[in-house]
DNA sequence: TAGATTGTTAATCGATTAACAATC
DNA sequence: TAGATTGTTAATCGATTAACAATC
């Protein structure tokens, strides 16, 4: 079969941005080439894992020399989707909420926050970074007026499941929950769970055994 | 072989913060017990999933009834070692650094912030959320004095693996890493890793494909 | 050509799931 | 006893890794 059509695991999707983001730091550098055994280190995985992830996108390296590093962030680029800006709106402007707004995490990389919306009147109509705080009832006006693309919830536990229900009637397809609570929705909505909580519980399991660390990852837990 | 020795698997040991969650919700509603069914639908894993994991920390259900849900929330936490608090030092008191502070989120679930330390001297001498700033010079006192048990890496990526190095160097051995970088560290250091942008970029990966949601995930990336 | 490095195969390992005997 | 549900086995699936022929 051509390289067009295999399905990447997600285990390797996962890792992509990893390399991305090397590969971006190779580009700055002006290093015009690099071997699955650099990219392996800087990635923090070994290199039978790289030349097995990158050869989903296609045989992009050139045996003997390594890969062209312009050309394979080129490729890893388009194949993530990430060739133009996907704008983000956030639900529930409490400290999370306002601390992600107020992050330039997001818009540093493609992903700019392009509405705040909340169900509380009182902080209707404040501002955060420059973004204006709409009631969460404008979200399908909002969706369609911005180009909304992703919706990131933020909101108290009890307040998540209803939230990301307007988001996807709102036309949103992928949601980001920072909020501690498991949502049900469509098969077709991905969702991807970030938990501060969880991460530090499973770093207390560790230690108590300190036989250190089984901690690997970048954690997607279960949607 | 008892059940006193056995091994859990990593991916048993992310879910079980999950369950904790869950049980803690039942205990707070009175509800004295749950079959792994239920449990599942709470956690949003298959009943199977759910039976394998308690079985790891022992056989703890009764069979035709379910699981006590008081005594398997106190066995749980005692696995996780989550029966005392665990107190967090941040370092980088930036944009991420000060909303991670502010954050009531790990105070709540027994990791309270005990420390806060920069490398910026105008930063040193200020207090957010009523935790003082110190510099990173005083790592290993502060560690010493508050019982620090885990450190969060808040800095800009360039200064990430000095801080770590720093944590570790002070006694610290669980690391909750937020900068976009990839920490050495020997190996008997627990890492785990949330990166924002590598989140939405996986989303963006699968709304490209538009075939929804293959994205499951609490996400602990390779560190 | 000799050395380097990819791309792929095959072996291994770990995680998931269905099924069902055990047993409350 | 009959019904419910666990705990465990075995099958399956997906991910990792080592090894090496292909080839620059």
């Amino acid at each position: 079969m051509t390289d067009s059509e295999r399905r990447i695991p997600e285990a390797t999707v996962a890792r992509l941005p990893v390399y991305l983001r090397c590969l971006t730091e190779l580009a700055e550098d002006r290093i015009p080439t690099i071997s699955s055994e650099r990219l392996a280190d800087m990635a923090g995985v070994n290199a039978a894992k790289v030349r097995k992830d990158l050869s989903y996108l296609g045989s992009y390296g050139t045996r003997g020399v390594g890969y062209d590093v312009e050309f394979l962030l080129f490729q890893m680029s388009r194949e993530l989707g990430l060739t133009q800006d996907w704008p983000v709106v956030i639900a529930g402007v409490g400290n999370l909420g306002q601390a992600l707004a107020n992050y330039g995490g997001f818009t540093d990389r493609g992903f700019p926050v392009g509405a705040l919306v909340d169900v509380d009147p009182s902080k209707v109509g404040t501002s955060i970074a420059g973004v204006n705080v709409h009631h969460i009832d404008e979200l399908p006006e909002l969706v369609a007026d911005k180009g909304i693309a992703i919706g990131v919830i933020a909101t108290p536990a009890g307040a998540a499941q209803a939230a990301a229900e307007r988001m996807v009637a709102a036309g949103i397809t992928s949601i980001l929950n920072f909020s501690p609570s498991v949502l049900s929705l469509d098969a077709d909505v991905s969702v991807r769970k970030v938990d501060l909580a969880v991460e530090l519980q499973i770093l207390s399991f560790y230690r108590r055994r300190s036989d250190g660390a089984a901690a690997v990852g970048s954690s997607p837990l279960d949607a």
